[in-house]
This record gives structure tokens, C-alpha cells and sequence, in this order.
DNA sequence: AAGTACTTGACTATTTTAGTAGGGTATTAG
DNA sequence: CTAATACCCTACTAAAATAGTCAAGTACTT
């Protein structure tokens, strides 16, 4: 399986994502200041998740991303997938002609960790992520980080 | 993780050795016939595995390579990191600073998914692996197509 | 009406991967 | 002895993937 930044950024911002939309939407601005990842970049994460259905956006002002559905019901494996094709291991794509059209030797052993991998992440939901203590904790230093940001820069303008 | 041809290529490499050694070291020529992988590759693979102790070479007319040590004691795990550095899932490398110097959101849930991996390579030996019957079919075809090949190359310079 | 925020597509620098090339050096069969 | 065999080592390179940038939109709401 390939396992990038890519994948591991869409998680972050999915868990952004239900850690903060209780009542609006959130922006992309918001997620990449939280979570100091690049603007357009998660642009084009999110461009992939909507495809997928598990967001769905609101235009305008006060706009942003929401959750399709409820966080149980978003495991880690649909937001992988989503942006990174597929968690299998095998090099031929589980096609199985690996060695000039027939399997190769160790053609099962990846598939087994494929679907290996692939239980584990679809047994994790965001719910499951929110509910962690240590979650919490980072995501409420994540936003103390960013208030004290704001306040610097407020007492900055007034200099 | 990180897992590439080149991690898949060393345990293909390492399993074709446990079913060809039982009198002879095992050339990289015979292994890069075999399963097909480049001989150049294969002896940069074998260099690695060799720093990490898996295996040990016999210099010369009819020498090659050999497992040290017998075949159960050899699991997936060790073949990767010897050729992969590392099962970790994290960024950071497991290091924690994947946020400016702290630790990010996802960090933990990348942490156990290594660990799952790691647990799952680590509980499949190469004597596990010479086991399977599936492994046992691929390894006769191999042998054969080579033989076919031989003989049709003798037939080739005969004409 | 105007600003906010999403949308799209093209483009680029960097890194990693996979593989090549070409020179060695040790060993041993004959 | 010597020539063939097979390991050993370093540097290089083409291609792909990744991470990220830039710029010009379009839709919507206040």
C-alpha cells in the first residue's frame, strides 16, 4: 500500500473536519491554519473527498466543508482510498501478473497484508479518533496556538 | 510504511534462496533468471541484506549466497527493514514533531497502524512461506519455464 | 454589489525508485 | 598457475511520484 503525506493529510483534516463542525461549516483556511498544512494543496484533497461523497460544501460567505453523514460511519480506510486509489500492497495491482502474466512468488503474502491494512483502518472511525483523550488534547492546543497567533498579530497592527 | 519493489524484490530473492539452497549457495545469476529481477539490483539488495546479517556469500567458481541461520528463524519483517529501513507509518519517523516540534493530530492512529503491520510481518517466517503449497506450485513453474528456455537456446545454437 | 469561499487546471521543484554501467577483488576448478 | 566465476562497490541516470504553487475563474450570501 502506498501511505504519503497525501493519505495522512486527508485524515487530519477529516478529523479537523468533525472536531469542529458542530454548528458552521469549515473553511479550508481554517483547517490549514490548525493544521499547518498548505492551502491549495488541501484544496485538492478536499476536491477528491467530495467526489467520493464524504464531504459536501456550502458557497459563500461563512461557508466551508461538512461531514456527509455522521462520524461513525467514516472509517479511515474510505478517506485513504479516497485520495490515494487503493490500499493494496501487491505491485501488480492484485491483477496477479506479477512475473510476465503469471503470479510471482510472494504474490499472496502481499495480498494477505493488503487486506490485513485494510481491516485494521476500516475498523477505525472518526468517532473512534474523537472520542481518544489524546486527540482532544492536541486539538485544544491547536487552537490555543492559533488564538495567541491572532493576538500577536492584533498587538503587531497597533505598533 | 514504505513498501516498493524493492522491499518485495529482497523477500522474493530471500524465499527463492530457502527453496534452492539445500546443497549449494545459490548465485544471484540463478535468482535474477528465476524471478526475473535485474542481476545489478539484486546484488545492491543482497549487499543490504548481507550488512544486516541474513545472509552470508561463498566467493568463487560455484559459490553464491546462503541464509544464516535455518528458515523459521527469518520472518518478512527483518528481509524489509534490512532493505527498507523501517515499518514506521509516521511522517515524523516516530519522533513526534510532525507539527512544529510537537505532535499532530493523526500521529498516534499512524503509530498503531505500524504496529499492526509490524506485528503482522513479524509473525510470517520464510519456513511458513516454503509451507504454502501455492508457493510450492510457482517455485516448479519457475524451474520448468527456465528449463524450456535453456532448451530452447540449445536448440537455437545447435542450428 | 462586493467580498468570501469554493473550483479547476496547469505547472514545477524535489525526492524517491528502479535500474544501468563498469570497474574492481577473492576464490577455486582444472 | 591461470582463467573463469561470482561476489563487491561506487557512481550515475531516467522515470515516476510527491508535495506544493500559481492563477484565473465561478457561485453564493450578506
Amino acid at each position: 500500500m502506498r501511505l504519503t503525506t497525501r493519505g495522512r493529510y486527508a485524515v487530519t483534516a477529516m478529523l479537523d473536519l468533525a472536531l469542529h463542525s458542530e454548528k458552521r461549516p469549515v473553511s479550508v483556511a481554517e483547517i490549514s491554519e490548525r493544521q499547518t498544512i498548505s492551502l491549495s494543496y488541501l484544496e485538492q484533497l478536499f476536491a477528491s473527498l467530495r467526489k467520493a461523497g464524504l464531504v459536501d460544501s456550502v458557497r459563500g460567505p461563512g461557508g466551508g466543508y461538512r461531514l456527509v453523514g455522521t462520524t461513525d460511519l467514516i472509517c479511515v480506510a474510505d478517506i485513504i482510498k479516497a485520495v490515494n486509489e487503493s490500499i493494496d500492497s501487491t505491485n501488480c495491482g492484485g491483477k496477479g501478473d506479477c512475473q510476465g502474466g503469471s503470479i510471482c512468488l510472494t504474490h499472496n503474502l502481499w495480498d494477505d497484508l493488503g487486506r490485513q491494512i485494510a481491516g485494521f483502518l476500516s475498523g477505525i472511525s472518526l468517532a473512534d479518533l474523537v472520542a481518544k483523550r489524546d486527540v482532544q488534547t492536541i486539538a485544544n492546543r491547536q487552537v490555543d496556538q492559533l488564538l495567541t497567533l491572532e493576538d500577536n498579530n492584533v498587538r503587531a497592527k497597533a505598533c
